[in-house]
DNA sequence: GTCAATCGTATGTTAGGACATATGTACATC
DNA sequence: GATGTACATATGTCCTAACATACGATTGAC
C-alpha cells in the first residue's frame, strides 16, 4: 500500500530569537490549520526531516512533541506520524470572558454591580489561602455583548497584588489588569455546571425567572504558587457554553 | 533570603521497563501527593538531582518537563524550580462517566431504551466523516448511580470497528466497549452548556419539567484519525458538574 | 546611602550519537 | 495457500556536551 507522504518544507530562521524547534511548530501547524497537511498524510519520517531543516533529530523531535501534546500529530512506532486532525480547537485556556470576546471580534461592556475591599469571610480565606487579617476585593459584574446582558459575575481577588479600583472594572478584564500588574497565571481548577436563574439574576440577566444558566467556579493560582482570585459566573445558556479539545496523552 | 530546598530522594530501577524518565516523574508526583513535597519548597537544581539519581540531565529535564505541563511544578530561569500545589486534579480525561462513576466507587447501571444499527443521516455524517452509504449505531441511554437517575445519552458510533449490542451496552460503558475493541482515543472536541428539561428528558430523569440540565456534545478522535464517536447527553444538574484543571502552557 | 555594573546560578536551547523496541511487509517454509 | 520468521523502518529512550540567557545578589563606584 502506498501512501501519501508529505513532503513539507518550512523556513528556519536561525538568527531569529525565536527557538528554532518553536519555529518548527509554528510552521507545521500553520501547514496543518491552512489545510496543506491534510488530515491522515503521513510526514517524513524524525531524521528524514531534521536532515532537510539542517536541525538535530533531538530538535526535530521536541517540535513534534509539542504538536502530539496538543493532538495535531500522531505518532506510531515503526509506523510513522501523521497529521489527525485540523480542527482542534485551542485547548480551554486560562483566559477571561472578555479576552474571549474580544478577540471574537465583539465589544463587551461591563457594568460593576457592587463593590467593596473588605475583610475575607471564612469560606474565602480558605480557597484563597489568606491569613485571617487579610482584606480582599469583592466585587460583582455584569457583562453584556452587543448590549445584551451575558454574564454575571462574582470575584474574590486578593488585595496584596495591585490596586482594583471600580472604574478599571469598567473598561478592562479582570485577567487583563491582573496580568498588567505582573500576574502569570499557571493554573486553574474550575468546576462547570447548571442552575436555573433566581429572580435576581434573571432581571440582571433579562432572561425569564427559571431560566437554564451555566455556572462556573474558578480559581486561579499564578507561577508562585499564590491563591490569586476565585469566583462564581453565571452564564445565559442560550448564548454560552464551554467549547474544549481534550487531548489524551 | 534562605529557603527551604528539598533533597528529595528517589529509587531508580534501571532494570525496569518503565522509562527513567516516567520513573521520576511517578517519584516526584507521589512526593508531591503523599505531602513529602510541601507547595512552595524549592528543588535541588536539574544538574543537582539528576546527579545524584545517576541520570543525564536532558532525562531529568524531561521528567521535570511533565510534571512541569501537569502543572505540578514552576520553572524559573536562573531562579529555580519549586513546587506550585498539590491539589491539582486530574486534567479532565478522556474517560466516560461509567469509567468516572466507577472509579468513584459507584455502582452504575445502564438502561438502554433506544438502539439500532441504520443509515446515518447527513448531519451525522458529516460530523463522523463517513461516506453516504455508511450505517451506524444509534442508541440512547438512561444512567443510574445508586438507582438514582443521572443522565440520559444519546450516541452514535461507526459500526466499522466492532459490534455492539444491546446487552453489552447495558452492563459495559462506551467506551470501555470501544477500548477493548483496540479503539485508542486521541482527542476529543467537546461543548458543555445548560438547557431546561423537557418533558421527556424530566420524566426519565425523574426531575421536574424544566430543571436545570448540564448538557455536553462531544466527538472522540482515535489515533488513526477516524472520527470514532459522536454524542448527546444531559445530566441532573443537582448530580452532576464537570470538574477539571487548566494548566497555562 | 544609592545606584549600576558584574557575576554566579539555574534554566533554555541545540547538537550528535547509540541502542531498544514495535510494526508492517516480504520472504521462506510447511 | 496459509503460516511463521526475518528484516527494514520509524519511533522511543538515554547519554555526553556545549553554549545562551534570564534572574538575583553581591560588589563597587559615585
Amino acid at each position: 500500500m502506498i501512501r501519501a507522504v508529505a513532503s513539507l518544507s518550512l523556513n528556519i530562521d536561525r538568527s531569529s530569537p525565536v527557538p528554532l524547534y518553536h519555529q518548527v511548530v509554528q510552521g507545521i501547524e500553520s501547514a496543518i490549520r491552512s489545510g496543506e497537511l491534510v488530515p491522515g498524510t503521513r510526514l517524513d519520517n524524525e531524521i528524514e526531516l531534521a536532515a532537510r531543516l539542517n536541525l538535530s533529530r533531538p530538535t526535530m523531535r521536541k517540535a513534534m512533541d509539542e504538536l502530539v501534546r496538543s493532538g495535531l500529530l500522531v505518532r506510531k512506532r515503526g509506523v510513522g506520524t501523521q497529521v489527525v486532525a485540523s480542527q482542534v480547537r485551542r485547548h480551554l485556556e486560562l483566559s477571561s470572558l472578555f479576552d474571549d470576546l474580544q478577540r471574537g471580534g465583539s465589544k463587551p461592556t461591563t457594568e460593576v454591580l457592587t463593590f467593596s475591599h473588605t475583610a475575607a469571610d471564612e469560606r474565602i480565606r480558605e480557597t484563597l489561602q489568606l491569613p485571617p487579617d487579610a482584606l480582599i476585593y469583592h466585587f460583582t459584574r455584569l457583562r453584556k455583548m452587543n448590549g445584551k446582558p451575558l454574564a454575571l459575575m462574582e470575584n474574590w481577588v486578593r488585595d496584596d497584588i495591585t490596586e482594583i479600583d471600580e472604574s478599571s472594572l469598567g473598561s478592562r478584564g479582570l485577567y487583563e489588569i491582573l496580568r498588567t500588574a505582573g500576574v502569570n497565571f499557571r493554573l486553574a481548577n474550575q468546576r462547570i455546571g447548571a442552575v436555573r436563574a433566581d429572580d435576581e439574576q434573571a432581571v440582571l440577566l433579562q432572561a425569564e425567572p427559571g431560566a437554564a444558566l451555566v455556572t462556573m467556579e474558578r480559581t486561579a493560582v499564578d507561577d508562585t504558587g499564590r491563591q490569586v482570585e476565585t469566583g462564581r459566573h453565571a452564564y445565559r445558556a442560550d448564548s454560552y457554553s464551554f467549547e474544549m479539545t481534550l487531548v489524551q496523552r
